[in-house]
Order: structure tokens, then sequence, then C-alpha cells
DNA sequence: GCCAGGATTGTGACCGGTCACATCAGGGAC
DNA sequence: GTCCCTGATGTGACCGGTCACAATCCTGGC
């Protein structure tokens, strides 16, 4: 060990094969596991390693071999429950296979923006997994330039955006299809829903699910209000919903929402689940807490993150390359805020 | 523009200089902005750059200068709000100084395991942010070796664990401090406190924030409730709390302990805050539209990750080094959780 | 005892930038 | 007209690894 207490520089490749009495190359053999080195020689080097405390220089192997075991995560949100949890999904399968993580946050979904930070994250060198829920996200995947290795994070498995790229997902529609069902074999006449902007201007998987389930049922398909990601957008669709005296049952895009939601019928007066029924959409953590506790559709954000990077790193290094497949079967979660309509209704 | 649909390696500096009929130095120094480069032919190179849609490779850059226009945020926790409304403010603040932004968990404060992830950090190349709010953060600050710039989020100011290292703090003292006294103030005997899990040994600041508040009232100091992070630790402490008929006021160490003690009141029958009054930490976003809205201290962790970055930035650069400095003023929210303790108390 | 061939090891060039220094021209002072 | 200095540009080495190829050692087969 060091004990100079001098600042030095690390040691490189050729400060061992000079300790060691050998070349730089076979220090280079030695790390990278190379068959044909002789067993004491491999010995002496490894003995030079430790006693030099020699890590190899990540930024050199970029450079030198193209290489980079690096995932730059592309988002338009990191505090949100969902994106937070694909993320934390990424960070723990990328830290098993010792890649780095970098993220990068779309604070826009304008188009100049967008191009600029996806130029940054591929300037990073390595992977990139977009997450492409909303308009920023979509609008990044497709800005991928072709020749980076990239997965995305999408909403609606057919035709997906980013082209030919690969890309996981969840079943958001089968999702809003079971909570709907969920809400319809209650007795509700039918169920409103108060949806998240969508990605693009098509109808959202989980708007899709929801109507599918009406359909089949037969029951009238109202038109779904439009809400933000958080609990305010959710408050102010609440409010207007609770003016409708007809209006039984809720689903909403996410929980978040759905708070808001129970919020605003609790102002307008209207008990939960005795007037109205409410249903929301991710199982946050806070869900299962609340009171009424939420009902609503448990999705595996983090299996779909490490799903994500385990799609990425097939890519990246050329093995086997895992078909894209939805990794979660979403989970109906049945709490205190559905029930029977009321007896009048 | 390239048309040939070959996927070509990006250009080069070398590239650069030859389509424009001068040296890569020079070429380097259009790029650096070196002033003694005459203007026709900094034109020169400008346009070859344009036409070749040059960008210059960080990885070289990091290799060549040392310098490496990153950062790595290494925390135990990427979607606790706290945790992830500072990483934000981080990525927000690097975003705009165009540094790259890196990630680590540290998902164990297992000695070995933490040192781990603090050499994958550095490894990363560039500057350190620690989010040293639990054990984990705490020991990752330590571990880092002195020769790297690194800041630390810290929940104390005196005596930080890091040594020397600089740093900045929320004023969680205060915070809990303000909070305790509202809820004195409004006539309560005392305030039972539900802790979070402590970055150290020692009282955390929260922790002594309330007794500081007790002590100048001449309020009895009830033991503090240890929780966890989540609503569960919070439910099981209000459980335990809402068996003793003298709690008429509680102070959660976040909004999420907070949340799961609601809860529990509401299943031990205690209306609030009609019985009891509740107090959270943190104004995350859902808390105001619970039922009831939650009383709680708003602290500004978006600008406490800007002011990290900011703080390593200067460092990094050598510039004129801020002190460190608490970087916003906790403001008490008051909503409909908290009110004057039952009449009969 | 001599040679083919695999196992081991070493050398030089390169990745794409930067840095330190050399070179070369032009212009003012004498 | 010469000298010196400064502005503009080019050359070579280097950052710390990798890659392709050359060189050396050792062993078995004949």
């Amino acid at each position: 060990m060091n004990v100079t207490g001098h600042t030095r520089r690390p040691a490189s490749i050729r400060d061992v094969a000079t300790a060691a009495g050998v070349s730089y190359q076979t220090v280079s053999r030695v790390i990278n596991g190379h068959p044909s080195v002789k067993p004491t020689t491999r010995d002496r080097v490894l003995a030079a390693i430790d006693e030099l405390g020699f890590r190899r220089n990540a930024t050199a192997l970029a450079l030198a071999s193209g290489r980079s075991r690096a995932v730059t995560v592309l988002t338009a949100n990191t505090t949100h429950y969902g994106y937070a949890s694909i993320l934390q999904g990424i960070e723990e399968a990328a830290r098993a296979a010792s890649y780095a993580v970098g993220i990068g946050v779309l604070e826009s979904a304008d188009e100049a923006a967008v191009t600029a930070e996806v130029q940054r994250a591929a300037d990073a060198g390595g992977g990139l997994v977009v997450i492409a829920y909303d308009p920023a996200g979509v609008r990044a995947l497709s800005a991928v330039p072709s020749e980076l290795p990239v997965v995305g994070v999408v909403e609606t498995p057919a035709s997906p955006p980013g082209g030919d790229r690969p890309w996981v997902w969840t079943d958001d529609r089968e999702a809003a299809y079971q909570a709907t069902r969920h809400l319809l074999s209650l007795g509700h006449e039918t169920v409103h829903y108060v949806a998240i902007p969508s990605s693009t201007r098509r109808t959202s998987a989980r708007t899709s699910g929801w109507q599918q389930a009406l359909k089949e049922a037969g029951a009238p398909e109202p038109r779904p209000v439009q809400g933000s990601w958080g609990p305010a957008g959710g408050h102010a669709a609440g409010l207007e919903l609770a003016r409708n005296p007809a209006v039984t049952a809720i689903l909403c895009g996410n929980d978040d929402l759905a708070l808001g939601v129970l919020r605003a019928l609790h102002e307008a007066g209207r008990s939960v689940p005795g007037d109205v029924s409410v249903a929301g959409f991710d199982d946050a953590p806070h869900s299962a807490y609340l009171t009424p506790s939420l009902t609503t559709v448990r999705l595996d954000f983090t299996g779909l993150g490490r799903a994500a990077f385990a799609l990425l790193h097939g890519v990246v290094e050329e093995d086997a390359q895992i078909a894209p497949h939805p990794v979660s079967v979403p989970e109906l979660v049945v709490r205190e805020s559905s029930g029977p309509p009321p007896a009048g209704a």
C-alpha cells in the first residue's frame, strides 16, 4: 500500500507491468481473463494489481474498445411513482451487470429540446433506455440515431413509435380492462374514466382497455375526462364528475389522479364507496393507506425496468437477443374504495 | 450531410481538419474558443464541423484532459419523495451546466457493499454527490477517497460525517421545531414523535428540534416511536400510539409516515383532527389531497439538489467556492390535520 | 537432432482528443 | 535593412487502455 500520502494518480496497466516485470499487454491479458497466460505469471500480475490498488480506467476502456458498459435513461420525469420505479429497476439490473447508469430528463416535449437531450445522452456513450410514456419520451425514442442501441419502455406494443427498436411494455390495456370489469361486476351501470395525458394523439392503451370492457358489457361509454399526471388534475376532474349524480364509478389513469378524485368527492359530500366507487392504476405505495384505501391495478414497474435493461444488455453484448414481451401481468387489488352502487341508482 | 446510408463512425477532429484543410490542432483551437485563430480559418473550420455533424467525443476529452463534466449521485433510494426531488434538482442544475448525471444506488448499508459502490462511482469519473440521510449514505460519504471531488447532502450541519467535505443541508431542526411549536400553540399538552430512521446513532436533527420545542414549552417529552421510511412503519407506530388515550398530537418524521399514522388512527376509531392532530414533514405532492389534508413542513428538496450541484461545480471548476449554507428555509403549511385538542383533554 | 506448431509474451499502432513546443509569417522599432 | 516579438498554425508525444501481429519458448513427432 502507498503510504507517502501523495495524491498520486492511480496506477495504470504499465505501472502494474513494471511492478510485475512483464509487458503491459500481459497485464491486459490477465485483467481480461485471456486463457494463454502462464499461471505463475498471472499470479505475479495479480499480486502487483493488488499491491498497487489498480483499477481499470473505464474511460480509457471505452475509448479504446468502443464498449462502454453504460446505460443512459431518458425520461420526462424522475419523481412520479411509475417512472421512478422503472428507473430503480433499470439501475438494479445495471448494477448487477456492472453497468454505469446515467439519466437525462426531458424537461420539454419541444422537438429541439428533445433532440438536444438525445444528443447529450448519445455523447455519454453506451446504450439508451427511453421511457416513452408521454409525448416527450415518444419523440425522444424516435429521435435516437439508428446506430445507437436503444430500448423503449412504451405504453402500447402495437406499432411502437420508435420503429423497429426493441421495446418492453406493461399490459396497460389488460389492466384497464380488468379494473373496469371489476367495477361493472359490482353492479355499476357504467364506469367513468379520468385519463392521464396520452403519449400520442391516438387513444391510449388504458383508455382502450376501459372502452373494450364497457363495450363488451353493453354499458354506455361516457367521454373520458382529461387529467394531468398529479393529484391536482384528479381533483379538478373529480369536481367535474361530482356534479353529475349519475356517476357512480370512476376509473383513474393512475393512483395520484385517484387521490385527487377522492378528495374532490369528499369535498362535494359524496361518500366513497357508498355513493361512488373509485379505482386507480399502478398501486403506488401510499394507496393501501388512504382512507378509504384504494382499489387499483398493480403493475410491476421495477420488473419492467429490469427487463428493459436485460433487453438492452442482450442487444449490446450481441448475445441471444430476448424477444420483447410484456413482463408483468397486471394484478387487480381490491380495497375499500370500490363497492356496489347506491341502492337508489 | 451524409446520404450514403452507411453507418460510418462519427467524424473526429482529424476528419474535420482534412475537410477544412487545416491541422487537427487548429480544429481543437476552434472548438475550444482559443483566441488566436484567423477569422477566415475559423469560419472554414466551423463550416466543416457543421457539414460533417462533428460532435466532440466526451470519452476522449475525459481521457486526454482529465476533466469529465460528470456527476454521479450516490443514494440509498430513488423513489422516496425527498430523495427523488434532490436527484431531480441535481439533474436540473447539471443539465444547465451540460454535465452528465449518473446514479448509483446503495442497496445495503454493509461496509463492503458501500465501498464497492463508491468505487464504481469513482470509476465513472467526475464528481460525486452523496445523499447522506441514512446510514448507507453516511458511510458512503466517508468512504469517498479524499482526492475525489464530492459534496454531501446531509441531515445535520454540525460536524458532518464526511469530515471536511463541502456539504449542503436543509434546516431539519428548525423545521421540526416549527411544527412542534405549531401543535403546542394549538393547546396540546405535548407532542409525540414518530421518527424516521436516523442517519447516525446520534439524535437526528428532526428529533432534536422537536425536543427543543418541548423543552422550551416545559412540555413532557415522550419517548420517540421508531418508524421506518414508508407508510407501513407509520401505520404500526400509529396503532401503538392510538392505544394511549393521552396522545392528542403526533409529529411524523415524513409525510409517508404521517399517512400511515392517519390510517392507523382511522382504524382505531380516533378522528383527526378532532381527537388527535397529526403533522408531517416534507410536503409531498399528495399531502394536500389527503382527507384530512396534512399539516406539514415544506422543504425545498429540488433547490437543495441544485445547490449541491452548484457547490460541486464550484469545487471542480476551481472557481469561487461557495460556502456551504442551508438553502431552504422550512415553511410550515397548516392544513386540516391539525387543530385544538379535544375539550375533555 | 531437427522442425512444426501451439502456448506465451512482447511490440507498434490506434481510439480521439489535449498539451507543450516548434515553425513560419508579418509588422513595428531601431 | 535587420532584429525581435507576436499572431497563426503545425508537429510530436501523451492520456490508459485495446487490437493485430511479430517474436520467442517449449514440446512432441519423426
